[in-house]
DNA sequence: CATTGATACAACCATACGGTTGTATAACTG
DNA sequence: CAGTTATACAACCGTATGGTTGTATCAATG
């Protein structure tokens, strides 16, 4: 699944704040609605609702009609596309050393 | 390295702009001043010179003076303590696996 | 079908964000 | 030390963000 910037902006916007991350977390375990979600945070249920639909559009949550509660999952898969970035930056890095080991190293390999 | 929701706000909130991490994986390389940098970008010196302050605070990049020039650089430590996050994040969904399964087959353990 | 419970959405407010221009400071160079 | 280069910072502007309240929809229940 390939990601497009505008799709990062709004991954790790949407992860950019606190109350959206405990959520995420919260959500692994897909059994809260979002009034139940509301309840553990100092803020109207619309304010958590907006927060759930910022995770949604996001790509880092969905939501599951079950009776009249709409239960919020964590989209596992999300998450691991905002991972992998970071993944890819940690590669670049390791790349940069190698590079620098090869010029150090170049001496001898050209001259042995 | 332990941090807090603040900081983690800051960190992700720094990678939800494409220019920003564009900067990141550039910096990697830690060779250019933000005058080169910016002339990638097509927006002001200052822009750019804000988003790496931005990224500086999010511990996500250092400056380093080198001449007349402040080299970019991009922090390690700081990439590895996002992905950290996302990591735990999805060890939790591991663990809500495991306990899934536990229970599942937890008929045929009490009952063999 | 009227009521209750859970969610959705619009309007509004204060503050933060991404960009601009302009001015000031630091460090090499002649 | 005068001039140039690279960076810093303040002021400003439009728009997005995080919160509020109020109203509307939708699904289960008596």
């Amino acid at each position: 699944m390939q990601m497009t910037a505008p799709e990062f902006d709004l991954m790790f916007g949407a992860l950019a704040d606190h109350t959206r991350r405990d959520i995420v977390r919260r959500a692994i375990d897909a059994e809260e609605g979002i009034a139940e979600l509301a309840g553990h945070y100092p803020m109207s249920f619309a304010a958590v609702q907006k927060h759930v639909a910022i995770l949604e559009r996001a790509g880092l949550v969905t939501k599951q009609r079950i009776g009249r509660r709409k239960v919020v999952r964590t989209n596992l898969e999300g998450l691991r596309a905002a991972r992998r970035l970071l993944d890819r930056y940690e590669e670049l890095w390791r790349g940069r050393i190698d590079r620098m080991t090869e010029l150090v190293s170049e001496g001898k390999e050209t001259h042995p």
